[in-house]
RNA sequence: UCCUUCUUAGCUCAGUCGGUUAGAGCACAUGACUGUUAAUCAUGGGGUCCCUGGUUCGAGCCCAGGAGAGGGAGCCA
């Protein structure tokens, strides 16, 4: 039986067997305590051996660390601490640990020392806490799309595709690297290939996403993405997961009515179903916010954040008046930001939070970039006397201590401008000949966005390394477990 | 990739001005204890001071190079 049916059950008086591992072991002259955890929920189960009852062999053998099925009568607790305990009769050892050798120990670990023992951290409260929740983000998520008539839509994650700029891409090939077929320029030869082309892993699926919405109107991706930057940051992997939604007849207010709809729905849905675990990872925040300066803490507890965003409206406002916010701020009157403002130039992280952390104290909704600083294939916006250049129909969904958490756009749908936008960046028309068709056939409105799943995970959660919202990081440098 | 800080016991850290045998807490082991829950108390074992080279009578400490990690920045989701 999993731990989480025996403790919302509390059957007292059944016979039961409880399979796990051992947290933490308390030994006395006539009764042995054993906490067991099975990760199907935050809580342990404690198990209390009368003296006698297991042999002294087994009773050696059960250390932290060690697999255990312990079978015994579930009984009202006479300790405090819990309502419910196993009374053993029998225990049968699966697997030791060696309590000298095996490195999680009952105190508290660094994260930075987890990362370590990446094999080994799901085990401990705070990563089997943060894979529940992330369980249960991704389940929200495809139910909220699904609940709301959008078709999962499985985009390629080899592609022979480099058009939209997203990022460096890792090479896919099978070529022996050591000795390439050549041109006889000396380039590599890549009709030799396996797909007889230059192919590499997908940095995003929003271009064949595009594709699915012309048919179905409504589509999502929720896949592995991959990214060869070499950044190195609290916010960054080389790869992660993301949700793009992409939805036929959707114009920018659309866009962003399911990106505040979407977020909301999904906090909500994990508070609802994970309220235990985000009690557990609020203490735990709580705990390491002890060591640091009273500026730099947060104003909200992790849960009360988290309500503070599903009851609120997000603040909507375009580049233009951001910029004006910001020219006109304390802050900059007094030279403190490190990079200038002034209208065109791409957000700095310290702009952005300026305005999310600083000014408006909630999640932040941007709109109508500049074109310079955007992606060839945003809708371009009507020229306007208000504002000093062009601009085009984005969104950058900003949320406090993650940054862009979102980053959308109602799309080109104009044959013309589209091309003519390639041109001017640089990308061959050849090159994405089937996406540009779709603008030759059945052309229409359509928007999107992509969010990534580690960066909504750390804010529901509270971690603040994307490396402690996956189970495996793939970082620069690293790819060990 | 750039800036910056760090690397000493299994973990978290201290280590004075360069000086003899490198310390603490936790963890672990052994023992005590009538119900503990980060149990408590006593005792004990445990070190490639990140690596390589240099300066010096003498280096955990100073210098040079390298590796790894953290924080910040850029790129972005």
């Amino acid at each position: 039986m999993q731990i989480k049916q025996i403790l919302a059950e509390a059957a007292v008086g059944s016979e039961i067997t409880v399979k796990g591992w051992v947290r933490t072991k308390r030994e006395s002259k006539n009764v042995t305590f054993i906490n067991i955890n099975d990760g199907s929920v935050i809580h342990n189960i404690q198990a209390v051996a009368e003296a006698g009852v297991l042999n002294e062999e087994t009773q050696k053998l059960i250390t932290t660390g060690a697999c255990v099925a312990i079978t015994g009568t579930l009984i009202e607790s006479q300790g405090s601490g819990q309502k419910v305990e196993l009374q053993v009769k029998s225990a049968l050892v699966y697997g030791t640990a060696d309590p000298e050798k095996y490195p999680l120990q009952p105190k508290k670990h660094s994260l930075e020392f987890l990362r370590e023992i990446g094999h080994l951290r799901p085990r401990t409260n705070t990563f089997s806490a943060i894979l529940r929740v992330r369980h249960t983000l991704a389940y929200a998520i495809h139910k909220y799309f699904n609940d709301n008539g959008f078709f999962y839509l499985h985009t390629p994650i080899i592609t022979g595709s480099d058009a939209e700029g997203a990022g460096e891409m890792f090479r896919v090939t099978t070529l022996d690297p050591k000795n390439p077929p050549l041109n006889e320029d000396g380039s590599v030869n890549y009709k030799e290939d396996f797909f007889g082309r230059e192919t590499n892993l997908t940095v995003s699926g929003q271009l064949e996403g595009e594709l699915g919405a012309m048919a179905l109107s409504k589509v999502y991706t929720f896949g592995p993405t991959f990214r060869a930057e070499n950044s190195n940051t609290a916010r960054h992997l080389a790869e992660f997961w993301m949700i793009e939604p992409e939805v036929a007849f959707y114009e920018l207010e659309d866009n962003m009515a399911l990106a505040e709809d979407f977020t909301k729905y999904v906090i909500r849905y994990a508070l609802e179903n994970c309220y235990d675990d985000l009690v557990f990872l609020e203490g735990r925040l709580k705990e390491e916010e002890k060591n640091k300066k009273q500026e730099e803490r947060s104003e909200l507890a992790l849960i009360e954040k988290l309500k503070f965003v599903i009851d609120n409206d997000y603040v909507k406002l375009t580049y233009t008046e951001a910029i004006q916010i910001l020219l006109s701020s304390k802050r900059h009157k007094e030279g403190k930001f490190q990079y200038p403002v002034a209208w065109g130039i791409d957000l700095q992280s310290e702009h952005e939070r300026y305005l999310v952390e600083k000014h408006f104290k909630k999640p932040v909704i941007l709109t109508n970039y500049p074109k310079d600083i955007k992606a060839f294939y945003m809708k371009l916006d009507e020229v306007s006397d208000d504002v000093p250049g062009q601009t085009v129909r984005a969104m950058d969904v900003l949320f406090p201590g993650i940054g862009e958490i979102i980053g959308g756009s109602q799309r080109e749908d104009n044959y013309e401008k589209l091309a003519q936008r390639c041109q001017e960046v640089g990308i061959p028309i050849e090159s994405i000949w089937w996406y540009l068709e779709t603008r030759q056939f059945g052309t229409a409105p359509h928007a999107g966005f992509g969010i990534g799943f580690e960066r909504l995970v750390m804010f529901v959660t509270g971690m603040t390394n994307i490396r402690d919202v996956i189970p495996f990081p793939r970082t620069p440098k690293t790819a060990e477990f």
